[in-house]
DNA sequence: GTAGGGTTAG
């Protein structure tokens, strides 16, 4: 059943352009229709049971205004794009946005632009690109035609078609100039992209060739190392070009300096190479000063003293005339921002306006960031307004940032206004807009309306009825339960609940496809909820959303478990296919809901899943359980497994280590530094189980037991009762031949 | 061939 699925958990980025959108909706109808429902809840009503179950009416509209709609079958590397991981929109956004390239002149033929878009369309079809290639052969004018076309590839993440192009281009090419050329061409597009073993492998390739032993294919190599940063490798690849004889020149250092900056190396390190290239009689450029005020402002830099050096270095770059530009004025604020500088990155500002220099994107970025990180809003939404009046349009991006700051904040109701507003401007909110807003759900003290939820309530409770066309609209149907004060919710939830269903109902009929972050949103939601039914509202929507998700959450919290877990196997592979963050974020949240709601051993198979899976990297040994990665409700899981395990060594006889020690950190990684309400959880817990572990005087994120007073504890009659978990609900099995849980 | 930034879950 769910095996015949497509793919439906996505990190879907907002960037995205229309031909995956529509891709992305037909995929959502194909949920929606739901023949693969694990658990198909009863009807709530005779027409519900009527295929198709409730599709927004706008989604279904869709078809019609885009008659020549790609069949999914053929969009699978786009959606497989979704798996990837990568969760910045900065190289895109760049794409889009940013700096023209110097030099000025255009210097390929126009026929490289035709070749250009006769290649996007062949995309995939390295068949069908080969003959393209071939049919332009004659006409492109040499590695200026060939480099605009993979550097515009690139653009377009089509590092397979630019690693092809470029083939082509070099095994038709016979001067090693023009070759080498076209090697550092596509060793920097592959940098760009993130593909640095491709980059590497391209560049031995052309060494051992003969073409590649050239400073430029090594500064090309040292600036991929630099973006994937990876310094090290840049350092030895540097060395590397050395001893085969090659001079490095300002790009190179450059790119070194640069691969400091995202390597996280210290400053000391950049330093050192700067004056290596001082002695070697280069003079520093905008570029290197600006690389290395990126270094200051890098992580090492929130811990404190690196600003200082900072101000030194734009000191210097005015003292020698390298007049500060919005790129060092935008490194530095930042910098000044992360180690909580707010008030000297403001003034920063004011003086980066005051010596005309023109605020950009980034810039208005930080200024906004600033503003919302203060709880300034009527100045962050006048940073949008001066943005606009310079020309730059604000985008969703903006907006969001502003919304989800005042979903912190507590002020939902203000951020759904401005919702409305940017909805209004023409700007589309995407998933992340409403995740931030699905995230504040159950945190605010009380509700907080919109004017459309609060005139929602008052419609139906006057008992009037909303036009829909359609009957069995399941979401208004729960608005009317609510409404009558049928379900079991008391006032507060009431009204937050409709607040929350409300934007739901939003993202219906924009037809934002929801992604694992939403289900993550949503089970947190769950989880923060105080009666079973008020969950199950939120977890109909879940089932809206996606029936794969919801099959496994709901069949795992109603007990059945074992029924169920060859979905969520499943499920997990899928989880398996993003990054470790979002991975792990999933399996706390499904297992701080089933927690939540008494269904432990539940929530253990889950953990154990995950560990097994690598999910949160490190985890345990014999001595040692790492949980700083973990929600409360999964490190206590994990605490009871880990504990079991330790119980089973005993049983057989064998000796525990010396000492055995449980890390839960202390609150680093919290939203809210120091708050230690893992450590919290992980104390009340080992206290209640009368286990001998104590906090470290060393490490107060640690927790530390000798192993013989472990050993003594475990002997303990009442010890195995208490370290077995059960679920409140469990259904007896179904399938004899399902191995319960072994640990 | 080289420089800065961004929204959600944690």
């Amino acid at each position: 059943m769910a095996s015949s699925t497509p793919p439906t958990l996505t990190t879907a980025k907002p960037y995205q352009n229309h031909h995956i959108q529509n891709i992305q909706n037909q995929h959502h109808r194909r949920t929606h229709n739901g023949h693969n429902s694990l658990h198909p809840p009863p009807p709530r009503n005779p027409t519900a049971a009527k295929p198709p179950a409730p599709i927004p009416a706008t989604v279904a509209a869709g078809t019609h205004r885009n008659p020549n709609f790609t069949p999914l079958s053929s969009s699978k590397s786009e959606l497989a794009a979704d798996f990837s991981g990568r969760r910045s929109t900065r190289f895109v956004s760049k794409m889009h946005f940013g700096r023209q390239k110097s030099g000025g002149s255009i210097r390929h033929s126009i026929v490289a632009e035709d070749a250009l878009q006769q290649l996007i369309r062949c995309s995939g079809d390295d068949r069908l690109i080969e003959s393209v290639l071939l049919s332009f052969q004659s006409k492109l004018c040499g590695s200026d035609d060939y480099n605009f076309v993979l550097r515009e590839l690139g653009n377009r993440n089509e590092w397979s078609m630019a690693i092809q192009c470029f083939e082509f281009a070099v095994n038709r090419e016979r001067r090693r100039t023009e070759q080498g050329k076209l090697a550092s061409s596509v060793i920097s597009v592959l940098g760009r992209l993130g593909k640095v073993e491709l980059a590497k492998k391209v560049f031995e390739t052309a060494v051992s060739e003969g073409y590649g032993n050239t400073v430029y294919a090594y500064s090309a190599l040292i600036s991929a190392y630099a973006k994937s940063g990876l310094c090290d490798d840049a350092i030895k690849l540097f060395e590397t070009m050395k001893l085969s004889g090659l001079k490095p020149n300002l790009v190179t250092y450059n790119a070194l300096i640069d691969a400091c900056g995202k390597g996280g190396a210290d400053f000391k390190r950049a330093s050192d190479i700067f004056d290596d290239m001082l002695s070697n009689g280069f003079q520093p450029d905008r570029i290197t000063y600006n690389s290395l005020l990126a270094v200051c402002s890098g992580d090492a830099a929130s811990s404190g003293g690196h600003m200082d050096y900072a101000f030194q270095i734009m000191a210097e770059m005015t003292a020698k005339n390298i007049m500060p530009n919005e790129v060092t004025y935008s490194t530095v604020i930042r910098g000044c921002a992360k180690s909580g500088r707010l008030d000297q990155a403001l003034s920063l500002v004011s003086e980066m306006k005051y010596a005309n220099i023109s605020l950009d994107r980034v810039s208005y970025n930080n200024l906004l960031a600033i503003y919302a990180s203060l709880g300034r809003f009527d100045e962050a939404l006048n940073v949008v307004k001066e943005m606009e009046n310079t020309g730059l349009k604000a985008d969703v991006v903006f907006y969001s940032e502003i919304i989800d700051s005042l979903c912190k904040k507590g002020f939902v109701e203000s951020s759904a206004l401005l919702l409305d507003e940017m909805t209004k401007k023409g700007i589309q909110p995407n998933v992340v807009t409403y995740n931030s807003i699905i995230n504040a759900f159950g945190h605010s003290g009380e509700a907080r309306l919109t004017n459309d939820n609060k005139r929602e309530i008052v419609c139906l409770e006057n008992g009037e009825k909303k036009v829909t066309n359609r009957d069995e609209d399941r979401i208004i149907n729960v608005f009317e339960q609510l409404a009558s004060g049928k379900l079991n919710i008391g006032e507060k939830g009431r009204k937050e609940i409709i607040c929350v269903l409300g934007v739901f109902r939003k993202m219906h009929e924009l037809e934002i496809k929801p992604n694992v972050v939403t289900f993550s949103a949503i089970l947190n939601a769950c989880s923060r909820c105080s009666s079973f039914e008020e969950a199950s509202l939120l977890l109909e929507e879940l089932r809206l959303f996606d029936n794969q998700v919801y099959g496994v959450a709901h069949g795992l919290l109603m007990g059945y478990r074992e029924n169920v877990w060859v979905h969520a196997l499943s499920l997990f592979d899928e989880v398996k296919r993003m990054d470790s963050s979002t991975a792990s974020a999933f399996y706390n949240a499904l297992t701080d809901m089933l927690w939540h709601f008494g269904q432990k051993r539940g929530a253990q198979m889950v953990v154990l899943e995950g560990k097994r899976r690598q999910v949160w990297e490190n985890t345990w040994s014999d001595s040692c359980l790492d949980l700083h990665l973990m929600s409360s409700g999964a490190a206590r899981a994990m605490v009871h497994a880990w504990l079991l395990n330790i119980y089973s060594i005993v049983y057989e006889g064998h000796e525990l280590p010396g000492l055995l020690s449980i890390l839960t950190g202390w609150g680093k990684h919290s939203k809210v530094v120091g708050d230690c309400a893992l450590k919290r959880a992980i104390e009340t817990l080992l206290g209640s189980m009368g286990s001998p572990f104590r906090v470290a005087t060393s490490n107060i994120g640690r927790f530390i037991s000798p192993g013989p007073m472990v050993a003594a504890w475990m002997r303990e009659s009442d010890t195995p009762k208490l370290l077995v978990l059960e679920d409140d609900r469990a259904y007896p099995q179904t399938h004899p031949n399902l191995q319960p849980l072994v640990l």
